[in-house]
DNA sequence: TAGATATTTAGATATTTGTCTAATTATATA
DNA sequence: TATATAATTAGACAAATATCTAAATATCTA
């Protein structure tokens, strides 16, 4: 939980999420989106699996991310809780 | 939204989030919860301030604090668009 | 096998953050 | 009005974070 909240806190991280929403991309395309470096990128997409939001399977020379979308539900359960109740 | 994320990102202020979605509570009451000093506390109350998922009202000498569920909706609904498609 | 490409790791640095103590402000009450 | 209580503000400091450049690792292909 912690770590989801921590990848969640960083509008670059939010961006790659929204990114891979539509399609699964690899490392290098992702970071075509962005202005920061590629070990910028890679930083941020570390923090993103290490909070499961993403899963890296690499092919080839490659390394290919898909959204976890688990996580992200699980997220939006805690969110309901706290809106429940009066 | 970058607020918001930021104020989720700390467990103090979402176990603050916790306490308050069972009842309103004035700032000596949240901070009885925890270890931590009430000027951390404060610090902690106003993040969630600047993030608009508590409002403050100021009852003679204490401040009340309510959860803003308006603001966790937002949250929930960017999150359930993650989700979305394929 | 040599060179090119994709990605990550390492190490440095500036900024942000959470915490504390001390001081301040605002209100209540004896 | 003087004192006590509630809460915030100010300033300091250690730890965490986002970024960069340079180097390393892994894979592909001529």
């Amino acid at each position: 939980m912690n770590r989801v909240f921590k990848a969640l806190n960083d509008p670059i991280r939010r961006e790659i999420l929204e990114l891979l929403k539509e399609k699964d991309m690899n490392a290098g395309e992702i970071a075509d989106h962005f202005e920061i470096t590629k070990p910028s990128i890679s930083h941020h997409l570390d923090c993103l699996k290490q909070a499961e939001l993403v899963i890296s399977v690499k092919k080839g020379q490659y390394v290919n991310y898909t959204l976890n979308k688990t996580v992200v539900d699980e997220i939006i359960q805690w969110l309901m809780t706290i809106n429940l109740k009066k």
